[in-house]
Parts: C-alpha cells; sequence; structure tokens
DNA sequence: ATCGTAAACTAACAGTTGTTAGTTAAATTT
DNA sequence: AAATTTAACTAACAACTGTTAGTTTACGAT
C-alpha cells in the first residue's frame, strides 16, 4: 500500500528538520511540534521514527537504481550515459533534496534495512564505476584512474542537496549541462 | 595553552565514534567507553561535549584559513593556486579524516563558537572564488558560472574524509595531482 | 613519611527520549 | 440514528542523556 497523505506529510516535515539538525537530534516531539500535534498522535500514522528514516532512504536509493539501470540499457555512448546521470541526480535532488540530506548522512541510523540500502549503494557504485571503464576502453575517457574519476563526479552528485536549494532560480535542464560541461571537461582552458 | 596529551586523546577517541554515528548519536558513557573509563572521569580533561566538537571543527577550520592564505599571496598563476588548495585539501584530510566528518556534518552543533566557524567557512569560500574568478579574467580558467565551478571542486574536496581512509595504500601527492587533472582538466578526451 | 595533584571512581540529579495505553471528539459509513 | 473509523488527546513508562558532587587511588615532589 503507498502511504496515505497524512503519512506523506509527516515524512516531509520529517526531511526537513533531518536536514538542518541531523536524524539523531531530531526528536518525536520536534517533528510533532512542526506540524502541530502531539508527539503521541504521530504514531496513529507511522510505526516509529525508524520507519520515517528508512522510506525517506529506500524509496530514494530505489529512485537512483531504476534511473540508472534504464541508462545503462540505452544503446548511448559512455559520455553520454555519464550526462545522463548528471541529470538524474539533478532531477531527483531537486524534487526531494532534504530527504537526499538523509540519504547522505544519516544511512547508518538504519537497521532493518541498512544492508538492503548498502547493497544498492553497491550496485549502483558497481554500475556506475562500469560506464566509465567501458568510455576508458572506447578511447572516450581518459585513461586515469576510474576511482578517482568515479569519486570525483559521485562527490559532487550527492553534494547537490546542499547547492540545489540554495539556487532554486536555475533551471534544472541549465544545471545539469553547466555540470556536465565543468564535470566531463574540466574548468582549465 | 596547548591541550594536555590525554585531552587529545580523548578528541581523538570522539572523532572516530562521531565520524562513525555523528556528533548527536555518539553518548559521553560512548566515548568512556571506548577509552576504558567512566563518563565523569571526561570531565577531568574536557569543559563538556561541546568543547570537544568545537575544538575538532575550530582547529581544522583554522588549518584550512592559514593555509590559503599563504597560497592567495604567491605569485602563482591561478591554475597553480588551484592545485596547490587540492594540495592542503588532500594533506589536511590525510592527518585527520575523523575530524573533517565533524566539520562537514556537525558544524550545526556548534554553540558558542557556530558563528566564527561561520565566518571562517564563508571567508574560505569567498576566497576560493575570488582565485576562480581571477583566472576566467586571465584566460587560465573557462568563462563558466564560478559558483557551479567552486561547488563542484569544494563538493569532491570536502568528500576525501570518505574517500582517503579506504585508500591509505594511494600515496598522498600521487592523489592529490591525480585529483587535480580530473578536477581541472575533466574526464573527457 | 607527608603532601599535593592528577585522574580515576561511585552515586546521583534533573531533563529528555521513544513509545504505549487508554480516552475523546469529529467525521464517515451503514 | 447507530455504529465504525480516524486522528487527535492526556498521562505515563522505563531507559538514557549530560553533568555534578564527593570520594578514592596512585605517584612524584618536598
Amino acid at each position: 500500500m503507498s502511504p496515505s497523505p497524512r503519512k506523506l506529510e509527516i515524512i516531509t516535515v520529517a526531511s526537513t528538520l533531518f536536514k538542518e539538525k541531523g536524524y539523531s537530534a531530531v526528536t518525536m516531539r520536534d517533528i510533532a511540534k512542526a506540524m502541530g500535534i502531539k508527539a503521541a498522535s504521530l504514531y496513529n500514522h507511522i510505526k516509529n521514527k525508524e520507519e520515517i528514516l528508512t522510506f525517506i532512504i529506500i524509496s530514494l536509493a530505489e529512485e537512483f537504481i531504476e534511473g540508472l539501470d534504464k541508462i545503462k540499457d540505452s544503446n548511448d555512448n559512455c559520455v553520454e550515459k555519464l550526462k545522463q546521470i548528471i541529470a538524474l541526480h539533478v532531477a531527483i535532488t531537486s524534487r526531494n533534496a532534504n530527504g537526499m540530506a538523509s540519504l547522505n548522512n544519516d544511512w547508518m541510523h538504519l537497521k532493518d534495512q541498512l544492508n538492503h540500502y548498502l547493497t544498492l549503494r553497491v550496485d549502483y557504485e558497481n554500475s556506475f564505476r562500469a560506464i566509465i571503464k567501458e568510455g576508458v576502453l572506447n578511447n572516450e575517457i581518459k585513461n586515469l584512474n576510474p576511482d578517482i574519476m568515479l569519486f570525483s563526479i559521485l562527490s559532487t552528485l550527492r553534494s547537490l542537496y546542499i547547492w540545489i536549494p540554495q539556487k532554486e532560480d536555475m533551471d534544472s535542464s541549465i544545471l545539469a549541462s553547466n555540470l556536465s560541461e565543468v564535470l566531463l571537461k574540466g574548468i582549465n582552458k
């Protein structure tokens, strides 16, 4: 079943607070107060605090996996695929920057689903790295350490949740193409 | 006065725990247990929990400011300065990756020194951006959005604390030069 | 030997935490 | 109109939090 509107409201409010102070520093009373109700009332809609975090993180992680699967299977060349990955990160982060903060910073507080999350993350990074390595073989991409190239691009994409809300005026597609230019071709003339 | 050896030990142990679970999720009893003593004994050496976090963050932030000041005042060209900034981040992060986790993720839990930290951060970013902008005017650096170039490079450098401990075998100077190659000249052939 | 100090200890505190139980009031369905 | 459901409430809990007070122990200096 998909979550009720009220449950989604709790998740949205919680995401905002989690981004500001981190999961551990946000109490159920904080979340309730931000919604204008009492902490105990939250439990009419959610099982416990952990469920909120789990929903935020796992649904985002699955969005990334699904997005990457489509990109992998396309017939585009590797550089084109990398541009699509960059656009995927910009799109998901634009829709849910607060959730991305939890994905990046609070995944270690997952319990039941921690292993599931870690599996998704390893899979994602492996697929990403495979595209880079194929690009190197293709002569599309420079023959540098693939781990460093992956780390560098992925670090920037993972930080988008900090940056995008500060630059709301900037159009997503413009941001994605500017970012592709910088990440793929560098800044040195 | 510089901190006693025992105080530095507490700070080191705390840094490790803060990196794993974040400042808020680590209790004084956790820190004490990791040192083989009781929580109350910590207070023979430190004022309170906040002081630990403050020391970790402020001393790192000041290291960065000092490092950048030296780079700013040199006669090197802008691209050379950017390479030195990259080397600065690699060097500081190699020496204290755990502390860098707190700097990146737990600065919002500072109290007394929060404004001081924020000032240092803004100053740092402004100096960094000024170097990029000068490079654009010089024709050393491409005429792209300077904020995007700054964000992209800085995001990668800020994430080094995750990456460096996983790749201990890699020499710092090799990492710095490989990273410069990727960040400045891109990965696209 | 005695003193002073450093650094550990036990015990306790007041406040906060996530969560449960039981209740109430309004809205919806029968 | 009656019955059910939804979603709020109050009150309370046991566990945990950072921190303080007072005490003990070991050790180098006098």
